[in-house]
RNA sequence: GGGGGGAUACCAGAGCGGUCAAAUGGAGCAGACUGUAAAUCUGUUGGCGAAGCCUUCGGAGGUUCGAAUCCUUCUCCCCCCA
């Protein structure tokens, strides 16, 4: 993997790149559409490729270690032939899940026990182990096995959740050195800061995170719920730190704004359910604003479910029969809003980058912003 | 013609003398969703309001301190036998 700045921004820190794989070029900054179990949720790979023009997309350690399990990842032979997706990928380790299924999964310093979430099995995670899943699944661009450190936390936790997640880290680069692709391409390791909300330990996580000289670096554990200040303060912090030749992935982000907003504190990669996920839920977002599709205010309303967006169905569907499709809980409506919420991420972050290298992004960004937060 | 059952909020349907503005579903309306346990979850649905008050359980009348609940009658619906 290879990684080459082409612009900076001249009023932030905002960067254009292009990132180097084995399935293809990424043209950052980029959003990455999250495909948990080797799917997009409610989206045609040929979508998904074709007309939201996505670049790169993420995986799931854990939910493909549960199913299809790695016997069938291995003889596909990678999840990318597996799925039939040919272009760049991404997998998270299963850190995610220390926090999203804390309920169910015990820690302990070697690492994590899971309870499936789907039949109640136990299966435990070492970071060792963390590596060797992702070789099997095949992703271009791996992730360490971190612990999520949940908000709020207080800053003995915070400490020890972080420490944790750099011994993890020692781990995790050790035994992936010792290993190699596969499928007969190389991947990438990304490490990952944590530490929380506090700024010292942010700091010396970004320090020793560094140290480790990966190609690209990762910042975890924001977005989990602490104030958006919060995460922008910290984000920007970390990547006065992190090698500014190097990638940089603010994982878990975010809304449009916050995107925007990260990408002018120099972040080049992102990862979200949001596009998919609320999408599913009935919820637009737009540059004019955020639309509740299944309001009532759009049951008569036959204008195009977004004049100015870039996908076939834009243009193609009404309101009022999207709103349809959401009230009768027929699933072509979650499809529609899905493909409308991806392109427009990936439209999102393709003006960003054609506007930082115009030299143009701060004035954009800040044009931008209040169409992206309006309700309408 | 004879016998029986029933009418409850938008719909379906509990309740069968005070703890009932009335369970529970559905539908409706609104909100949430940030490295996906999510086509999920939450709130709300008689009227005005902060507690509280006011009008509701097919219509009319009655019994009772008190009725969606008991009685009389009217209207309408369903079932069975001829």
């Amino acid at each position: 993997m290879q990684f080459d700045i082409m612009a900076k921004d001249a009023g932030s820190n905002a960067r254009a790149g292009r990132i180097e794989t084995a399935h293809g070029v990424i043209e950052t900054p980029i959003f990455m559409p999250v495909g948990t179990a080797g799917t997009v949720k409610a989206v045609h790979h040929k979508d998904l490729d074709q007309s939201i023009k996505a670049q790169i997309i993420l995986g799931n350690t854990y939910h493909l270690y549960l199913r299809p399990g790695l016997e069938t990842l291995e003889r596909a032979g990678g999840l990318h032939r597996f799925m039939n997706w040919n272009k760049p990928m991404l997998t998270d380790s299963g850190g995610y899940q220390v926090f999203s299924l804390a309920h169910r999964r015990k820690l302990t310093p070697d690492g994590v026990t899971f309870q499936s979430h789907i039949d109640g099995s136990r299966h435990f995670f070492s970071p060792e182990h963390a590596m060797d899943i992702q070789r099997v699944i095949g992703a271009d661009i791996i992730m360490a096995f971190d612990e999520c450190t949940p908000y709020p936390c207080d800053y003995q936790y915070a400490k020890k959740s972080m420490d944790l997640t750099h011994s993890w880290l020692k781990r995790c680069c050790n035994h992936f050195d010792l290993g190699q692709g596969r499928y007969g391409y190389d991947q990438t390791l990304f490490p990952i800061v944590q530490g929380s909300i506090y700024r010292d330990l942010r700091a010396d996580s970004a320090r020793i995170v560094s140290d480790y000289n990966c190609r690209g670096n990762a910042i975890g554990g924001l977005s989990v719920g602490e104030p958006i200040d919060k995460m922008y303060e910290l984000t920007e912090l970390v990547c006065s730190i992190l090698p500014h030749e190097k990638p940089r992935y603010l994982m878990g982000v975010g809304t449009p704004e916050n995107i925007l907003e990260s990408i002018a504190l120099g972040i080049d990669m992102f990862d979200c359910v949001m596009p998919t996920r609320n999408a599913r839920n009935g919820m637009l977002f737009t540059s004019e604003g955020i639309i509740n599709i299944r309001n009532l205010k759009w049951k008569n309303d036959f204008d195009p479910i977004d004049p100015s967006g870039t996908i076939f169905v834009d243009q193609h569907y009404s309101r009022a029969y999207l709103r349809h499709l959401f009230t009768a809980n027929e699933m072509l409506g979650p499809m529609i809003a899905s493909l409308h919420n991806l392109r427009f991420y990936l439209w999102l972050v393709e003006q960003a980058r054609a506007h930082i290298i115009a030299g143009t992004f701060t004035s954009w960004k800040k044009s931008m912003i209040p169409g992206l937060t309006k309700r309408l």
